[in-house]
DNA sequence: AAATAAGATGATGGGTTTTGAGGTGTATTG
DNA sequence: CAATACACCTCAAAACCCATCATCTTATTT
């Protein structure tokens, strides 16, 4: 029976005869089977049909090459000196090419801070061109707007960090908040000990959400479980450095009886610097997002402890939510680092 | 060259056969057969498939060249009534059913706890017949010697939790249990407020290098930032409840100082049983493993903080170092719960 | 509608890898 | 011993990868 297998020698198929089935050249028939770009969707997929049906393909090639062309994905981000974003630009940067061209492709632009109109607009400059978009979103009648307009064309949304509030349809991805801001506030009545005093509650900025729903945390487990310390709030500073720096300290001089801090927003760097220059390291001190600078500030005491979530798995999430709008996104969970547990 | 057809089909097939069913010619047979290079990997597979069609090749030969069929992976994990281990298997088995057919074929064996040679006996068992195994280890030269053993049999090995020290070629899935005990002294020594006192460690079992470990951790932090404190020791609990639950009883009565507890190994229900009954809610405990006895205690007040490490990131990452030995194994991330971060 | 830009395809050539054909030596077997 | 199957090698041809550029299509702007 040996005689003859499916395919005389002689007749192997090779990429000539594709491209002569499907009427191409061989320099497209090379860049379907190489998943080069700049080829039309029509003629790739005829150029996989004529693979097919000289059975140039095996079934696992044909898998691979068939559908799932890699989704285009944009990842939009406010702008600004805020460290953790920075890392998850540069996250988002190493996964690229981590993956290459097999997973997604992931293009990131920052948008201006704190602004609506620059967000929407971004978004709906994205609409029908990206397969999915990732958005650290801004909670705004505008921005809901146009969010709800985009997913309308098909392309899909997920918002990532902070969320939009109740819309539909688009999922997010990011912490429970406001467990993680009572969390904040059980660390720090916890860790002062129950003394008296104040606590001051750095807002980042009322756009975010996830920033109002740490201070919301924040506040009630504040009142529900340690009565005798009083919150004392603090003007926004705007994820910003340098603005944190000058806000903390005027707190510093305006609150004697200082015993903690919960910035609930990023650039953590400001407030370590004011409380070290004034030499008030005992303030327990907790803030957001394991960077360089939030490390530094554990390992010398400064800072008490870091509340991050972790951005790869961030991206990772985010990602499938795109690939897959069936999935349920459950909350991220929340990684605390004490000077002892830093990765 | 036609060597098949005119011979009775009882006749063994040879390479000419396989080479002429796969289209190819006897030169590219040999290459794959004898696993040389310069085939492209289409072409292997098609040899590879010609040739098990023709019953060509034996079992052994074609697992030995064909590829990645789904591992056959062997879970090793002590028996007994720890929370945390039995979760774990659960978890198995959930990854199992999710999985289905695709992923690795999982195996779960619980082995008598502490007994070094009920553990060696259970590795050489499994020598040869399953692909990879993870197994929960016991520190002890039996063990170390039938790990060796089975290394050389060419299953892969790889320690969960718990590893076997410095044996090279056996890597390591878990936290990074000194750093580990450090966290627990620092989060003691900060949650009591400075207070002087005695902080209790029950140790779990020495058999198990992660115990040791996170005990190291926990005492040098201790005599390096709390030297107020003093570290009493306590009989070693067997991550049973019963047993921990005496031991307890008998450190509340002769301690009358007790500020924290630590325990380093599992069930520590028993732990928090004896709290409870003695009014003791007050002393600051923290425990391994966040299973719905811990996550009670955390809740009503008796625990106050649960470090764990996720059983199915564990498990994933289990799998991954068995599939890909080149893996390299940096530790789990710790998590950490207290009543307000509880998923 | 013409001009322009952007994208898709074809043509081609240099360099690399894969493959086929054939030679040699060896162990096995009838 | 002769025939056979096969391991192992070499070499040149074939197939393929990859980059570049010209050409052609299609959409957009003016």
């Amino acid at each position: 029976m040996g005689s003859g297998g499916e395919y005389p020698a002689s007749e192997r198929p090779q990429q000539a005869d594709v491209a002569a089935r499907a009427g191409v050249s061989l320099a497209t028939v090379d860049r379907v089977l190489n998943r080069r770009k700049g080829v039309k969707e029509r003629t790739r997929q005829r150029v996989l049909e004529a693979a097919r049906e000289l059975g140039f393909l095996s079934e696992t090639e044909e898998a691979r090459l068939g559908n799932a062309r890699p989704l285009n994905i944009v990842v939009l981000l406010p702008a600004g000196s805020n460290p953790y974003l920075r890392l998850l630009g540069e996250r988002l940067r190493a996964r690229l090419e981590r993956t290459g061209a097999d997973g997604p492709a992931l293009r990131c632009f920052f948008i201006e801070s704190f602004s609506a109109q620059a967000l929407a607009e971004a978004l709906r400059r994205n609409a029908g061109w990206a397969d999915g978009i990732a958005f650290f979103a801004i909670e705004h009648p505008v921005v809901r707007e146009a969010a709800a307009e985009v997913a309308a064309t098909g392309t899909r949304l997920v918002s990532i960090v902070s969320d939009l509030g109740s819309v539909p349809g688009i999922p997010h991805v990011g912490l429970d908040n406001r467990a993680v801001g009572r969390t904040a506030g059980l660390l720090i009545g916890r860790l002062s000990g129950g003394r008296a005093g104040a606590v001051a509650l750095v807002a980042g900025s009322r756009h975010y959400r996830a920033h109002s729903e740490r201070e919301a945390g924040f506040l009630s487990i504040q009142e529900e479980l340690f009565p005798q310390m009083r919150v004392h709030g603090m003007r926004e500073g705007h994820d910003d450095a340098a603005e944190n720096y000058r806000h903390t300290l005027a707190l510093l001089d305006q609150v004697p009886d200082l015993v903690g801090i919960y910035n609930v927003g990023g650039s953590s760097g400001g407030i370590t610097r004011a409380l070290r220059e004034q030499g008030r390291q005992e303030v327990i001190f907790i803030g957001h997002g394991l960077t360089q600078d939030t490390r530094k500030a554990v390992l010398e005491g400064t800072m008490d402890a870091i509340f991050d979530q972790d951005p790869d798995t961030l991206l990772d999430r985010a990602v499938a939510c795109l690939n897959d709008p069936a999935t349920t996104a459950r909350p991220l969970k929340l990684d605390i680092y004490f000077s002892e547990n830093l990765p």
